[in-house]
DNA sequence: CAAGGAAATAATTTCGAAAACTGCGCCCCT
DNA sequence: AGGGGCGCAGTTTTCGAAATTATTTCCTTG
């Protein structure tokens, strides 16, 4: 989300309910369709009122959660339908923002890209072997890579777009069963993209980053539970 | 913006505020950077507090407001690079929007455009002559037009970020001094690319329509009083 | 006279409750 | 038996005021 907020002094409690549920939302944990009533989320967050509908709002204007009017809140639904077309539409829309990164970017940028990888290598995806569960710093790591490919593009308002993207595709990501990421080997299509983008190879480095877009979203298609 | 609302029946103060505020945004009635009091507010609009505070929230997360944290709520800053980089974000993704389209635009798109076209020509631009303002449902029709293009794009996300913009570059328009549309000749513009559309002419189409957005660009450009 | 700081003022944010609306079951009528 | 309105319970939306935070003013002090 282009999010035109200049995050001053004291955090306010709207914000404070905005990042929790974004998280829950995108975490998994409220499921999509689910209703929000006001009741449950001041007893589940400890908030009052007036500033869960205001997270609410934000959340309604960036497509996380649905608004009828008069009905209340629920969480957007998800089908393999919405997440065809949001890779789809990712995979333009980062097309357009890599080739504009790989042309205009210098020497910082460059290294940017280089320091974004390295962190990412040097956190393991996942925190346990065993159970298969999301280390949420990763995460962070993970968006920040990928946002540092494009971050030259000269366009804060296409970066926010393809922000906004990668926050509603992780959603299906970790609304998938984790199972099916076991033997995937995403820090090797991390390196071959960097490598590809740090060589300005602009053909290359799409074709590569709309592969792992696409391969991404056939698993999280493949293990199942959407509509 | 994406609306993920489904209008069901009678509209809330909040949406009815929200529809307000946006308008007096876009149509330059509140001037960028003015900041917006709830006391102010709550007379322009004369509803309470909490309506306007969720319409605020709104307009906030697609970027027609700033907020900060603790200091409420201005109208967005306007300036010179943030009007290229409009554009030149618009380009790419209508551009996008626009091959997808034709590509995949079936009879029911083509009538569409045809329609929508049609309506945008029998409606003059000015309702007066003398004092150049604008007809309010011209822009409507304009809208509608443009994105009737697009719309067989197969992508609505796609298409909200395209309206979002065209939000965006028609507050630009609105802010500048509306003398020096006075010679030109949109229609013809929006004939011609009609014509390559209809065409299927992508090339040409996508050409024309560039072209469309950077002259308009220019023009606001040149006519001054943005920083 | 400038700088610093505390009270006063003004604005935003949050709360608690009232008002409005929706959904549903119930009853009555045909 | 079926259909349409009435009213109740639950929920959302809105209001008015309290609490919190920012901003201005003015006084004190170096």
């Amino acid at each position: 989300m282009p999010s035109a907020t200049a995050t001053n002094g004291r955090e306010t409690l709207a914000s404070i309910a905005y990042q929790r549920l974004l998280d829950d939302i995108v975490g998994g944990r409220l499921q999509p369709g689910t209703k929000l009533r006001l009741q449950f989320l001041t007893e589940r967050y400890e908030v009052g009122n007036s500033p869960l509908r205001e997270a609410l709002n934000r959340l309604s204007a960036n497509g996380m959660v649905q608004r009828e009017e008069n009905r209340g809140f629920r969480v957007s639904p998800a089908s393999a339908d919405e997440l065809s077309e949001l890779i789809r539409t990712r995979c333009w829309l980062e097309e357009t923002a890599l080739r504009e990164s790989i042309r205009l970017g210098d020497a910082a940028w460059e290294e940017g890209v280089l320091v974004a990888y390295h962190r990412l290598s040097k956190r393991n995806r996942y925190s346990d072997e065993q159970y298969v569960r999301f280390d949420g710093t990763w995460e962070d790591l993970h968006r920040a890579y990928h946002l540092s490919l494009l971050s030259a593009c000269n366009s804060s308002i296409l970066l926010g777009f393809c922000a906004q993207l990668h926050e509603q595709t992780l959603r299906y990501r970790n609304l998938s069963s984790m199972q099916d990421y076991r033997d995937r080997h995403e820090l090797d299509e991390h390196r071959t993209i960097r490598d590809a983008v740090l060589d300005r190879d602009a053909d290359a480095a799409v074709e590569l980053l709309r592969s792992h877009y696409r391969v991404t979203g056939e698993i999280v298609l493949a293990s199942g539970n959407l509509s």
